[in-house]
DNA sequence: CTGTTAGCGCATTCAA
DNA sequence: TTGAATGCGCTAACAG
């Protein structure tokens, strides 16, 4: 039989669909699969003829080992599981640098989600974490999880958790520090009416940010109006409903924080269906900075958190976990900024 | 020492670490394992007594299916996999439309990728189809393949294939249409000197922005300057080379098509670094419109592809295919639009 | 140097 | 109604 890329000729991968297994591919060779297996790891014992034999006849027929089959049986996978509820403008952002931080090092990324069946139960990470942890993945990066009191085998970082304190290593934005500055930004603006669209009041990172933004009107020794407080949580149909209620008011704000950017980029839309001008006759801030926060009319100002670092550190954390730094454990606290765009401005002279 | 299981009466889930498996919930419940599976998958011929009794037991320990073994037995594992080169703007925007098009379908999905491995081989998109193909997913979405001809058992679907006519269901951007949209624009402002940054020659999508350009020109009854056409390849370091080049010809081009949005935003930062004002002293103009292209300054003037949708279509496209409705095979254009924002204008009128 | 054996976690026969 | 046996595709012992 002669050997290699003489079958080039003929060259057709996979004839007739079905996916090829070692199984064909040692027949088709003539030899047993665990030969093919030493051939295909690169393991010794194995003559140099039959493994460029060996060697042909998988690139001939296309062979690629199942990446179940290998993960079933093999306790390392060098696959690093990203976790998130919903590919949304924020996870994908995590996604982006956790890519970057992946490049070079020889393991692969598969990013997880269950196709938002997810509001069923609030601790998806939890079951997700079961499906694939110790099989498919030798690791995980679970984004915004609500819960963090998990404790697997394998080593996890959470990204943004939602929930305090917790016994995993973390890589999250300020929300504390970042919703003092989009509140002073507004403050130092001249808007003294400043309502907040607040987030899901069971998560720390929504608790946070209600909290800057009260520290920001004490230190300006500025009393909060309560009625000044509209529940968004943090997704768009209920930010949507507390901008009505909150431009409804008797006395309505001259500007909103809103605690993510979904919940600002709704605000906007009620404004302009109110026939507001932003930011005219109101001010609008967001948190988060996803790209998307660019594209709205006017563009939006926003505290940024630099989530795509978040999802770069998340992975390098992890993998220096993997590679038993076990120091290397820690909760991460990445600075808040402030993106002014077109969305803010003084609070208009003359009204009513 | 031993970390055994010696959890049975304490009710911990998962003490210590360690995935819990099936035999596990077997032992604790004192039952056997296929007793244990077939309450899980709800199968008859469980006595309502040890069925609640065995999952009781299953939510008291945490117990979750390992996705890879369930994958390995059964040959319908309801996942989709979106297979992508790398995560970045344009496949994160295919991810996003794609969540949108499993929701509520009983679905998961799994976005695979090789971080950065790619470049090694072109042919990823058949590489990682093996790996999956069969076992971990029961049909996949290939994000920009280079190539189409594969033919697996499961089915497929390619998303702005960047080579020709396949065989495979397909869903693109009209990249003719859409250059000539670009260029037209471009004309339309006044501009005769137009310079394009093309993409990867290989690549149909590119071949046919090129062709879209010369086709405006021609429509124009203009002759292209062929000294204006310089290789950008998609990628952002080679198109610096172009823009380089283009911008230091003696009669320098007053606009720039780029072949894409990475390659239009490489040339914002050449003429930022040559002095150059945009679109004062240089109109340009991008392909995709990927949110970041939003972001730059001046924010890009670029043509639209439905990227979202298109991540969209294709995942509506497979479930119908998973269907096994097999009319549903097909190649899908969708149109691409205009996006004007600040990067392009009329040529200055006191040139030397 | 090569093939045989066993088993990863699970679902499905088939017997008991 | 239940459990023991079988095998999905692969790798790692061990035996030949």
């Amino acid at each position: 039989m002669d050997l290699d890329q003489q079958a080039g000729a003929t060259g057709l991968p996979a004839p007739g669909g079905g996916r090829v297994t070692m199984q064909q591919v040692a027949a088709e060779a003539g030899v047993s699969v665990s030969t093919v297996s030493k051939v295909l790891n690169g393991r010794y014992g194995v003559s140099p003829a039959t493994s460029e034999h060996v060697m042909g006849v998988i690139t001939r027929l296309g062979y690629e080992a199942s990446l179940v089959a290998r993960s079933l049986r093999n306790r390392r996978t060098n696959v690093i599981g990203v976790l998130v509820a919903d590919f949304e403008p924020f996870s994908t952002e995590v996604l982006k640098g956790a890519a970057d931080a992946i490049r070079g090092s020889g393991f692969e990324l598969v990013a997880y989600s269950a196709g938002g069946r997810v509001d069923e139960h609030v601790g998806w990470e939890r079951r997700y974490l079961s499906r694939v942890m110790g099989t498919l993945v030798d690791g995980a990066v679970l984004v915004t999880p609500t819960v963090t009191d998990v404790q697997y085998d394998g080593p996890v970082v959470a990204v943004d958790p939602h929930t305090g304190r917790s016994s995993l290593p973390t890589v999250a934005g300020d929300n504390l520090q970042g919703a003092r500055l989009g509140v002073d930004h507004l403050l130092g603006l001249g808007h003294t009416r400043i309502g907040m669209v607040t987030g899901r009041p069971d998560l720390v990172s929504a608790q946070l940010r209600e909290r800057g933004y009260r520290e920001a009107h004490a230190a300006a020794g500025l009393v909060v109006d309560e009625d000044l407080l509209a529940l968004g949580a943090f997704e768009a149909e209920q930010a949507r409903v507390a901008a009505h209620h909150l431009l409804s008011l008797p006395d309505p704000p001259t500007a909103v924080f809103a605690a993510n950017d979904r919940s600002a980029l709704a605000v906007l839309e009620v404004a302009a269906e109110r026939g507001l001008e932003v930011p005219g006759d109101l001010s609008v801030i967001g948190f988060d900075n996803v790209p998307e926060s660019a594209l709205s009319d006017p563009p939006l100002t926003t505290v940024e958190q630099p989530i795509r670092r978040m999802g770069h550190d998340a992975v390098a954390l992890l993998l220096s976990l993997l590679d038993g730094d076990e120091a290397a454990a820690t909760q991460l606290t990445l600075p808040t900024t402030l993106v002014t765009r077109r969305s803010t401005a003084a609070p208009s002279t003359s009204r009513d």
